[in-house]
DNA sequence: CTCTTATTAGGAATTGTTATTAATAAGATA
DNA sequence: TATCTTATTAATAACAATTCCTAATAAGAG
């Protein structure tokens, strides 16, 4: 994915660090503010910066839905959904069985999504 | 939820009708341009306001992580995640087996990630 | 019908994020 | 080590998605 070299320099690396040592997935301001104390002259857009490219680079994962806005559903019945990489749409799909053993020493779960990345069989055929 | 009585309007019910016969899981922007060929003075918070109000109302679903800005791990092993609504911690899990015979029709998954929502056990213990 | 107040249109403001630009520095090569 | 190329930076402007604000409107209870 990546198209350029990349070079490593300080503010990356401790981006990098402060993310590889958090267990509390921070967001951009948050690995911002932190930063800052120690460098601070660090940009927010180099934060914004090395966090896209560093999940481009899938170093680091960026969580949440890969879409630039929010999306509705009118469907509230149970299911889940298929997200293609090519086209961008949405696809339900039915809701899975999913085994929750992992989940239940940490909290008591009241519901869960779960989001298909791929290729649609629409785009599969035009490739 | 819901702190004040709720009135239907016309635009509310254009908004929800659209939405329950729609599949195609459209975001607002969408909503607002395709109401607007019927209601041309329909305004764009009415439709921002109205799913956030009906998604509230659970009568909609509101897609994606329910944070407000993006967040990010370093940790990129194959595991999935704890949302606490109470405290807005996000929490590791391990990567569950899940069955995918019911994507297949759709399309060929690359990836997916699984988001579960509950009250952590720190939280419940307060409560 | 009347009254209360939730809801609206319209636009301005805010927020999360990205683009721009000149200066800087990583890392390859001599 | 000195030099060169160019990826990266700080700062800030620009941007797009969303929210807030205000006076006018209209739902629906009485």
């Amino acid at each position: 994915m990546a198209t350029t070299p990349r070079r490593m320099t300080k503010q990356k690396a401790a981006i990098l660090d402060y993310l590889k040592h958090s267990t509390h997935h921070p967001d951009a301001e948050c690995v911002y503010q932190e930063l800052k104390k120690q460098q601070p002259d660090l940009s927010r857009s180099t934060v914004y910066r090395n966090l896209a490219q560093l999940s481009e680079d899938q170093v680091i994962e960026k969580m949440g839905l890969q879409t630039e806005s929010d999306h509705y559903d009118g469907n509230c019945s149970p299911h889940n959904h298929f997200i293609c990489k090519k086209c961008g749409r949405i696809f339900d799909c039915g809701k899975e069985e999913i085994d929750t053993q992992q989940v239940e020493p940490i909290g008591s779960i009241e519901t869960f999504t779960v989001y298909f990345y791929g290729v649609c069989h629409d785009c599969e055929k035009e490739a």
